[in-house]
DNA sequence: TCAATTGGCATACGATGCGTATGTGAAAGG
DNA sequence: CCTTTCACATACGCATCGTATGCCAATTGA
């Protein structure tokens, strides 16, 4: 039995508390989660809660920075994964409406956590998105590749939101895989309008 | 005193409970508004609401069903007034950046309501403004305006969320007013792309 | 090595709000 | 005029939250 030092078991605490409370907000949503309950099965009380995150509250917002973190990671490596600026900004996008699939992301980022700490825009942290999307339009109008009028911010936002509320509808839908590929195509016609040339007309 | 008949003060109760319950809900919030005191407040019990909506759940239903036609109601005007189809269909997605500027809106319709409800894509209401828009699409789509090659539905449901989320933005901004009209501008280029002919750029 | 102190976490308590079960009085119906 | 219905109020039990308090282990300094 290695002892352990002082501030990783605190760490550690911390960890469980996140994780066990994640577990209970993406199942049965902030307002049913019990405290006592999804403490106890990470082997604590609320007292520790209480004394790390000041209250439940708060215990979410860190759930929301661990979550938010890992979605910017992901979308971060997809989007180097394309074969250019433009196809890397079209598919952060569409990687928006593909991650908000997974039911702990609906549930927790766009169902309760706007509910429960307001308009995301004014999360620090979701903020990181929105400005990948902008200064990726930025680079692009610099790039010649779309119009240099356009507003930078509000366009990230309007897509943003966009994808973000076709990802609501492809989750609820009768089939989400179908419907996923429909919203994924508009949302590439929607873009294609933001392209300075005549786009390259796929087949109608 | 004139003697009202019974099924007239049945309905005045039903709509007291409404209104007091849309008034808690949009000024403290949904998990906040106690039901003991706004129902008081409407010289009524929780006994009442009970009886009529069986849940405060079913209240909140209630609420929105209301505001929802009060809303598409507004819109229908607003685009009745457009000059063209064409204008009418962007200032449908304008109005609805525009509403939810309103605190009532933003906090019943789009925080608290699909937080306690559900997806709103998936209330039967609110489909209404959905499929509107996805109607004068497909008109203009028949009257060679846009692309027939666009998906109604899925693009109705996208450009929703952008002046939706839009929305959210404006309402949080430090100056709503400029950020209202940027948001205005942007979904216009936005929707821009989707005509078949080379728009007729505004100057950039 | 041994106090002393810090602080991480648990326990105990009070308050609030929800849902249900039950009661009551007035309107409708025969 | 008696009965029935039903709109609404009252009363109770239960769950959950926030706070105040207590305890014990780990660190610190001599």
């Amino acid at each position: 039995m290695a002892r352990k030092p002082r501030a990783e078991m605190i760490a550690e605490t911390r960890a469980k508390l996140i994780a066990a409370g994640r577990k209970a907000f993406a199942s049965v949503g902030y307002a049913e989660a019990s405290m006592d309950d999804f403490t106890a099965e990470a082997g604590l009380t609320r007292g520790a809660l209480y004394h790390h995150f000041g209250d439940k509250k708060g215990l979410l917002e860190a759930v929301i920075v661990q979550i938010d973190a890992e979605m910017a990671e992901r979308l971060r490596e997809r989007a180097a994964k394309a074969p250019n600026a433009w196809e890397g900004f079209v598919d952060e996008g569409i990687g928006y409406i593909e991650m908000a699939l997974e039911p702990e992301v609906r549930r927790i980022m766009l169902r309760d956590g706007p509910a429960v700490l307001g308009d995301p825009a004014a999360w620090p942290t979701a903020n990181d998105c929105i400005t990948t999307l902008q200064d990726s339009l930025k680079r692009l109008a610099d790039a010649g590749v779309v119009a240099e009028s356009i507003d930078f911010e509000a366009t990230a936002r309007l897509l943003s939101g966009a994808s973000t509320y076709a990802a609501q509808w492809v989750a609820n839908a009768e089939d989400p895989v179908s419907a996923s590929k429909r919203a994924s195509a508009a949302y590439r016609q929607l873009v294609d309008g933001l392209l300075c040339e005549p786009r390259p007309k796929l087949d109608g």
